[in-house]
DNA sequence: AATTAGCACTCAGGGCGACACAGTGCTAGT
DNA sequence: ACTAGCACTGTGTCGCCCTGAGTGCTAATT
């Protein structure tokens, strides 16, 4: 029911929309690609298409834009992923290499898909669940004031303050210290972080108040769900475009950490996964599309990013620049 | 020249164009506020008023909205600083309380400033300046990588990853990390950095490349400036107000560091300061204001926050939220 | 059966005039 | 020094017309 040159149509519908922001006709649309036939048969295409629920006219008067449904069959079926020029690859390469920690990998990233795409971008931190305990360090900082810092082979760092209910002293610290790295090292996190209750026992009683009072933060530390970690940037294109109304609650739902991690939740891990307009699963951003990917290695995804922009967006291109970029954030993260 | 009325009738001017947004008339003005005069004698007080640039009106036959000069007049003159009810410092206090690290203190400062003013909040992370060198740990991450961590005794914990040239041993890794310390422990950063060119000498030959390396990512995590860290929160405010085609420079301004810096730089460190529209340095703030506040004790203030929204923004009560909430995050950050 | 030409139809957008209205500035009077 | 009264001015809005883009339909053509 639907031949080639229907579909062949609707891409081309897609196209000049997506870069014209204006409904497009059938004239203009004989005109720029060079279809075969009179302005009259792409309208009868196009009657098709509406009542399929491909496209939609604003207005009696004029031209069609693509429905959410529009775009799906784009995306799925006429479009391909737009690889990147090879200095856009190089470019990423580069740029992500001179990060020196996994917080400067993550902001660079951000700001590595904010340029490529012009809109908005969304980066997760990397799991812990495959980091092993490499050190674990207790420092006192004022009388009744510790500082606990947690080392991972993937190098990363986490740390905590915790206040004491009372002095500690330089030996029962040590001696808190080299317990739990003693117990702890080399340990999965998640395997470590039950083991952290068996250790009060391994600690003389006078000092197992302060001592459960570490253990605490450094349970916290172990167990805390950096996957919920997302950060965003970009805010300033979405202004570019005329979300009138919804621009409000789209910057709203982007400031929720709750909301961003359902976004990239949702979204299957094995691949690239494209998200358009009603079909995303918060309601504040049923204007826009989302496009993520899991970055890490195939089969054990660290975590995922995404770029979100108007349902009108440049698919192939954005697929791309996604693809790319989460590939290589996998490789720099992984070699570690 | 400015009698009392006249005053008067500029304070009453900014308190209702803030709340109700519109051009305020003569009439209106008495109306509201129980002048004992007819609405032609404000009329020639504002006739007045507006000679004096303090007020203009869009149109001829609209009311007055303030202009920069007015609001300025007002802030200075006309109105003090709202302090918060009791409820809301107690808010304040618990919030901030169960911070547990000072990335979480300056998150959560920024959420409590975007929540109690309903504006944008800015957030510097405070200096390193007064803090000194407790612990540094050199941990080995993979055959040529390595994971610096410097500890303060602030409780500040910076890391960077090292690649080096060639592999590392235990052995050398454990005498670098003795030489740092030993030398280092104890410093002023500043003080400590100054040293660090002075450490080569101290490494056997053999593994000066690797020590040399290990240094200055040292170096950097010692000098890294982080006054040049600044969080931001609350844009989706920003969609609230109309800025209409601003939005998006404030957008982009507020995403650059450089300019976040400006704007909380050239602030006076010792007390509440307010930038008023025009006044402000960064090009794209134009129709914004912000007040900024130091936090930290008066004489060694830590860094600086503040709150951003439109000129048209009430003053007294945003004053009083930025002023409490630096005093707190002050107490918070230097009982440490 | 598919395509095309021709034509009537619809509707957003822009320009125009009329009107109401809010708010002013001025003048003359208290 | 204040006020009442009044003429004046510019915005916003409503209705109107017109234009133009783009459609859907029908009848003719391949």
């Amino acid at each position: 029911m639907l031949d080639e040159r229907k579909l062949t149509v609707l891409r081309a519908i897609v196209e000049d929309y997506v870069s014209t922001t204006e409904p497009v006709g059938s004239k203009s649309l004989v005109d720029r690609h060079h279809f075969d036939v009179s302005p009259a048969t792409i309208r009868n295409d196009m009657a098709v298409l509406e009542e399929q629920g491909f496209i939609a006219q604003p207005h009696t008067s004029a031209g069609r834009i693509p429905t959410d449904k529009g775009y799906r069959l784009f995306v799925d079926r006429l479009s391909g992923v737009k690889p990147l020029s090879v200095a856009e690859r190089r470019a990423i390469e580069t740029f992500l290499g001179g990060a020196y920690s996994i917080d400067d990998v993550v902001t660079r990233t951000v700001r590595l898909l904010v340029q490529l795409t012009r809109q908005v971008a969304v980066v997760q931190y990397p799991s812990l669940a495959r980091s092993s305990v490499k050190q674990i360090e207790v420092v006192g900082l004022a009388p009744q004031k510790l500082l606990v810092v947690l080392i991972t082979d993937t190098g990363r760092v986490e740390h905590r303050t915790v206040d004491l209910a009372e002095p500690w002293d330089e030996a029962s610290v040590a001696h808190v210290r080299a317990v739990v790295n003693a117990s702890l090292d080399g340990r999965k996190l998640a395997e470590a972080a039950g083991l952290v209750a068996t250790l009060g026992e391994r600690i003389p009683a006078v000092d197992r108040a302060n001592a459960n009072t570490v253990f605490t933060a450094l349970l916290d530390s172990l167990v805390e769900r950096h996957e919920e970690k997302i950060v965003f940037g970009g805010a300033a294109n979405l202004a570019a475009h005329d979300f009138s109304k919804g621009l409000r609650d789209v910057l709203e739902a982007l400031e929720e950490q709750v909301v961003l991690m359902r976004l990239l939740g949702e979204a299957d891990p094995a691949m690239l996964t494209v998200r358009i307009g009603t079909e995303n699963p918060v309601a504040g951003l049923r204007s826009t599309s989302v496009v993520t990917s899991a970055y890490g290695s195939a089969d054990q995804p660290l975590a995922k990013l995404g770029v979100l922009g108007p349902t009108r967006m440049d698919y192939p291109g954005t697929m791309g620049a996604v693809r790319a970029v989460a590939s290589y954030v996998g490789k720099i993260l992984m070699e570690s």
